[in-house]
DNA sequence: AATTGCTAAGTTTTT
DNA sequence: CTTAGCAATT
């Protein structure tokens, strides 16, 4: 039985409440992640169907830790026969599912919950029953649409084996309509379009309040071609996820019914980070049962400039009138002086639930703010710190870590760890899937498992040089438009190849050979017999593709050429591994592709275990740091244009701003250190810089200078310097 | 096709 | 000061 005595009343509160719609207010550290764990154990112990249970995230990593929690805690729940046939039924356990659900077995004294499908959801039933009945579904936003588009979205038209684009791969689909719908608009920014695109189809409140109304109006053009372009080539990206399996909810109500059913409790984590697509698919699901909680706090709501909506939080009352609050406000990982700090900040933002976190954890020691001339100096000393603490007080790295507002500001920082022999680690920055060979190779996974995906095709239709030049490619792209289908189509049209001279005619016939023949090989099943097909097959292909020899021929430097093969080596090395779960034995190549692109596109994060190994300081944003905690944390650049950043005074997000301090702040459990500096380097020149106004809301008391601060116990040495500095002072 | 040189711009980034 | 993107050149 589920021990509810380790959690204090507000936490247990939360999860004993498991009817209707709740909202739990999760202050920074405190529980989060347990309550909703807890809350999961605790529906199934009282009669809920584990598959009934829908746990959403916004990250892959969340999901993961949340899962294994989860199963973890069902591991010290009596087991319970099952529905179907996969239980033999020698469970000598006290306890089946239908006594549980009537109650009479029941040894605690609350309401059991009933089971929620109907009869005549039956046949639904059964079929999910089949595969994945035993386990509650835990994981993001994308990944629940994903599966839910890959069983129904036929009915929308497409086909089942979209593949889903990149952001880099929907600028290069917004660039190409860029580049056709007019040559008047050079100065537009594919990125700001890109941008507003979302904002739009997501149809958030203030979609493009802000944004340049020439650059609002071109994206506002553009987006009925970037649909229709994606929809030809049998794309999705990211918000379509979403979008498309809304649109199948409203357009096919009895794909909506059976995902009622299916999730019939359902849970939303960092619920101030959804935007109003996600909300809608949220309420959609739960307008009937209503049995939605979701979980999250509007201090740490800092995507809005990404689209997530913080009134879902803010106006609940709004859609769920009857939703019952809960916050959680005891903290357990900071000590009282930093979180009354915190709490002294974020007290200046106007629209808000109050809370005020507290600890049991003592007062701490006080906030020390450093005051540099310079971005160097600041760096220097803050490593100094770091080795100072390792030393004095066997602190080890990774227990400190750096936080910034930009990126750039790690370089100086980097470069005084380095130059200090301080091993470190950049979270965020280049990611993986922007380096070319891994784009390269996805395009070619893409391409096969969908040659109708024109920018995957082109990605990779001359590369290695196969003889289709630029010209031949724009040919092909026009005369793809013209007919209304897809480029690979054209390549096969005889009429489309009569257009070309007998030598590019030759080279296409060959390229379009070589696609057909692979995918042949790939739909066979008996390519799926030996052990680690994927891996095999993909060394084999590139090979044939004469791709390695072309990575390498392409890079000058051999060491950066066998860096780049080492990459892709890596990156094929797991396809195998990669959704391993749900693989049925003959299963054909191009479905296992499928699973794995599709893992590989909603979760970015595999080189995490790699990066999170060993003794390392960890240098990082303080958007990417939502959701960690480190001993001792260190806040640089706390200047006014930096953290409220500049542009934040334009576009009127100085909450978001102090918001994002405040996130910063809460990572810290033992001491935090802040630091602003007199002058900083802005593109090549030394500007200055005032200390940001952010400061100025902590509480004095709670703050210490170091230039004030003398060493604690008083020795001759310090006194004399202290005697010295007063000296200087008055003299 | 590949290399060089010029210009312009320069937050944050879960999927 | 960087760096990415593009154009012009070999």
């Amino acid at each position: 039985m589920l021990n509810l005595n380790v959690l204090n009343p507000q936490q247990r509160q939360a999860v004993e409440t498991l009817r209707g719609p709740v909202l739990i207010l999760a202050g920074a550290g405190t529980g989060k992640t347990r309550v909703i764990t807890y809350r999961v154990a605790r529906l199934i112990e009282k009669g809920a169907a584990p598959g009934h249970i829908l746990a959403v995230t916004f990250t892959n990593k969340a999901a993961r830790e949340m899962q294994e929690r989860v199963t973890d805690l069902l591991r010290t729940l009596p087991k319970r026969r099952e529905h179907g046939s996969r239980n033999t039924g020698h469970d000598n356990d006290s306890t089946d599912h239908t006594s549980r659900l009537t109650g009479h077995s029941s040894t605690i004294n609350h309401q059991p919950l009933t089971i929620a499908p109907p009869l005549s959801d039956a046949p639904t039933l059964q079929r999910f029953n089949a595969s994945t009945i035993q386990r509650p579904t835990i994981c993001t936003f994308h990944s629940l649409c994903v599966r839910i588009l890959r069983q129904y979205i036929d009915r929308l038209g497409y086909k089942k084996n979209f593949v889903i684009f990149s952001e880099s791969e929907q600028l290069g689909a917004i660039k190409k309509i860029l580049s056709h719908i007019s040559a008047q608009g050079e100065k537009t920014d594919p990125q700001a379009i890109l941008g507003l695109l979302s904002r739009f189809r997501n149809g958030g409140s203030q979609a493009a309040a802000f944004a340049d109304p020439s650059v609002a109006a071109m994206a506002a053009h553009v987006r009925a071609r970037y649909e229709s372009a994606l929809r030809a080539c049998n794309v999705v990206d990211f918000d379509d996820l979403i979008l498309l399996t809304l649109r199948l909810f409203e357009e096919h109500p009895d794909v909506l019914t059976s995902c009622r059913a299916r999730y019939r409790y359902v849970m939303v984590d960092e619920y101030q980070d959804t935007n109003a697509a996600q909300f809608r698919l949220v309420h959609s699901l739960t307008q009937e049962h209503r049995d939605l909680c979701v979980v999250g706090d509007d201090d740490q709501s800092i995507y809005g400039w990404r689209g997530a909506e913080i009134a879902n939080l803010l106006d609940m009352e709004k859609h769920y009138p009857e939703v019952k609050v809960i916050k959680l406000e005891q903290n357990y990982r900071s000590t009282n002086t930093i979180l009354t700090a915190a709490n002294a900040l974020i007290k200046h933002n106007v629209r808000r639930r109050g809370k005020q976190l507290w600890s049991k954890n003592g007062h701490g020691t006080k906030i020390t703010l450093h005051t540099f001339a310079n971005e160097e100096e600041e760096a220097r000393t803050v490593v100094e710190e770091i080795e100072c603490a390792r030393m004095a007080r066997r602190v080890p790295w990774s227990h400190q870590a750096i936080l910034f507002r930009t990126n750039q500001q790690s370089r100086p920082l980097e470069t005084a760890l380095r130059h200090a022999g301080v091993r470190y680690h950049l979270v965020g920055g280049q990611s993986f899937f922007d380096r070319r060979e891994v784009k390269d190779f996805l395009a070619y996974v893409k391409a096969l498992v969908n040659p109708h995906d024109d920018v995957s095709l082109l990605r990779i239709a001359n590369v290695p040089p196969r003889g289709l030049s630029d010209v031949t490619m724009e040919r092909l792209l026009a005369a793809s438009q013209e007919r209304h289908c897809s480029v690979f189509a054209a390549m096969k049209n005889p009429a489309v190849q009569a257009t070309f001279l007998a030598k590019a005619r030759e080279c296409l016939g060959a390229f379009v050979e070589f696609i057909e023949r692979t995918r042949g090989w790939l739909a066979d099943e008996s390519s799926a017999r030996q052990p680690s097909p994927l891996q095999r097959w993909a060394e084999k292909f590139l090979d044939e593709a004469g791709y390695w020899d072309d990575l390498r021929r392409g890079e000058k430097d051999k060491e950066a050429a066998e860096n780049r093969v080492r990459n892709l080596r890596d990156l094929i090395a797991t396809m195998d591994a990669q959704g391993s779960a749900g693989i049925l034995p003959g299963q054909p190549l191009t479905e296992r592709l499928q699973m794995f692109l599709d893992d590989l596109s909603l979760d970015s994060e595999r080189e995490d275990e790699k990066e999170a190994q060993g003794d390392a300081v960890t240098l990082i944003t303080m958007h990417s740091c939502k959701g960690l905690e480190f001993p001792h944390v260190y806040v640089v650049g706390l200047e006014d244009g930096l953290l409220p950043h500049a542009r934040s005074k334009v576009e009127g997000t100085l909450d978001e701003e102090r918001r994002l301090f405040y996130v910063a702040m809460t990572r810290a459990m033992q001491t935090l250190t802040l630091t602003h500096c007199a002058g900083r380097k802005r593109y090549g020149q030394l500007l200055p810089c005032h200390p940001s106004p952010f400061l100025n809301e902590l509480p004095p008391e709670l703050v210490e200078h170091a230039e004030d601060r003398v060493s604690e116990p008083v020795t001759v040495e310090s006194g004399k310097n202290m005697f010295a500095s007063m000296r200087a002072a008055v003299g």
